[in-house]
DNA sequence: GTAGGGTTAG
């Protein structure tokens, strides 16, 4: 059956957070209604100063505010976070700013820009920025390192991503058992496990590879549905004399429900109860998650009934896996009910919350409540974010209401949120399904844009805009879009405007 | 940003 050895019974824990739990009840799980006066007050440069870079038109207006605007790090990244889906502009931003006389960035806007560089595939410059980094003596730091390898990573390069790893110290940041576990831990989210596994094995004595290391080989091989290979691991792990923490346990629980094992996700369940290992908020919100998603729905609601009786309070991401199981295999009535019960506990919903919700009712058509809830969101201080707009547009045009998908892109890019990829995707494929031509006019313009803002449209995309303006007869906009398209393929991701 | 629990369509 399920390993033994896993489970030892950690009672001094368990005692320990049973009766803190009936000591100070309300210090571990009291929701409380988050306080933005701090980082609201300084009033809203970043906005100002975000909206006249985009407006290409007031050049010398944004020169002179960025004259008089008094610098310091943190508005340097809070603008460059409004500006994260306009990368080029970014970017130009930063180096901009980098000639101020008396202004010297800090190692976390670098960073910022390091990200933004490899998101673009701009590595020649994202070099260049950690080198200036070693040079201004202010890094680069295991942090930026994570940055960089991340997104070899997620563009598909993990031999370099190691390579990066391997050459840390070069730049005057030895890697040591945190970046180990942090490089292994982006491998397998990548599902890259075979690599992180094979890696581990080899540096696992150099850095004295600990429980963490092992969680996230185990999490890894829970990601591609291997639960037996992380049952392994974590056997391994026990023979060399490291305890599981309850983090292990909720990693093997989670996977069970991810590989539809649910019949062994609740034994294991129940073994963890029975040998008194720690249950806490996670392990009870992956139960329910799990249950939800498998449609045992019920057994879900019975066990998050079970958690308030046993005195371990929800959270907000219990009650969002809570509403989302309900939205999904369930009713978004009933969803909503739940939603409103936690707000009257005096719970925050946070934009996850909010997307599930209105997620749920644009899956049954009700367009008119979802955008309720948005305005809802508004006054709750919980700015609707890409993903929400995106959730809203693809159902728009899913439904052939594509005026209103685009009155909602409008209003997005009046506001403070750019759009990213998926807009751009989702919203030109709509401008094919009328077969107008004005449709592929406003196609083409949106390709313009998402390539101004840093993004790669598919090769098929190109072609398909391309094709649709010439059987319309808009040959002049069809070479415009040319002329674009050629300039990018020789120039891939450093195209200038 | 050293591990685990909420959003991705069919």
């Amino acid at each position: 059956m399920f390993t033994h050895h896993l489970f030892k019974p950690n009672s001094i824990i368990k005692n320990y957070v049973i009766n803190h739990l009936l000591q100070h009840p309300q210090s571990l799980f009291t929701p409380k209604r988050s306080c933005n006066c701090y980082t609201q007050t300084p009033s809203q440069e970043d906005t100002i100063i975000a909206e006249l870079i985009l407006k290409n038109n007031s050049k010398t207006q944004l020169v002179e505010h960025c004259r008089r605007t008094q610098w310091s790090p943190d508005l340097v990244d809070r603008v460059l976070k409004r500006l994260w889906n306009h990368g080029p502009k970014a970017i130009e931003f930063f180096k901009f700013i980098d000639r101020h006389p008396s202004y010297a960035h800090s190692g976390s806007s670098f960073d910022h820009v390091i990200d933004i560089c490899g998101r673009l595939r701009d590595y020649k410059t994202m070099w260049d920025l950690v080198k200036e980094m070693c040079k201004r003596r202010i890094g680069p730091t295991p942090k930026t390192f994570a940055i960089v390898i991340e997104r070899f990573i997620s563009a598909g390069k993990s031999d370099r991503a190691v390579k990066t790893f391997l050459a840390m110290h070069e730049y005057g940041c030895p890697q040591d058992l945190c970046s180990f576990n942090t490089l292994l831990d982006l491998l397998c989210k990548s599902k890259r496990v075979e690599m992180a596994y094979g890696f581990f094995k080899v540096f696992r004595r150099r850095f004295r590879a600990d429980t963490v290391s092992y969680n996230v080989i185990a999490n890894g091989w829970c990601l591609i549905k291997k639960t037996s290979k992380a049952l392994e691991v974590l056997e391994e792990m026990v023979e060399r004399g490291l305890e599981p923490t309850v983090s292990t346990y909720n990693i093997l629980l989670k996977g069970f429900f991810q590989a539809s094992q649910i019949k062994q996700a609740w034994d294991f369940f129940l073994q963890m109860k029975k040998r008194g290992c720690e249950i806490d908020v996670v392990t009870y919100t992956t139960v329910i998650h799990g249950f939800g998603v498998a449609g045992e729905i019920d057994k879900a609601k019975k066990i998050f009934n079970e958690m308030i009786k046993q005195g371990c309070l929800p959270t907000v991401p219990t009650y969002n896996a809570l509403i989302g199981v309900l939205c999904k295999k369930d009713d978004v009535e009933n969803a909503i009910v739940v939603f409103e019960e936690m707000v009257r506990k005096g719970y925050v919903p946070n934009t996850t919350t909010y997307n599930v919700i209105i997620r749920g009712l644009c899956h049954r058509g009700e367009m008119d409540r979802a955008l309720d809830f948005m305005g809802r969101m508004k006054d709750d201080e919980c700015e609707p974010n890409v993903q929400t707009y995106n959730i809203v547009i693809r159902y728009f045009c899913d439904t052939g209401e594509i005026e209103k998908a685009l009155e909602v892109f409008e209003n997005m890019c009046n506001g403070e949120c750019l759009p990213n990829l998926d807009t751009y995707n989702v919203l030109i494929s709509a401008m094919f399904v009328r077969k107008k031509a004005d449709d592929l006019l406003v196609a083409g313009r949106l390709l313009l844009e998402m390539v101004e803002r840093g993004f790669t449209p598919r090769e098929f995309t190109f072609n398909r805009i391309l094709n649709g303006l010439l059987v319309t007869g808009n040959q002049g906009f069809a070479k415009e879009i040319l002329r674009v398209q050629s300039q990018y393929g020789k120039l891939p991701r450093k195209f200038k405007l």
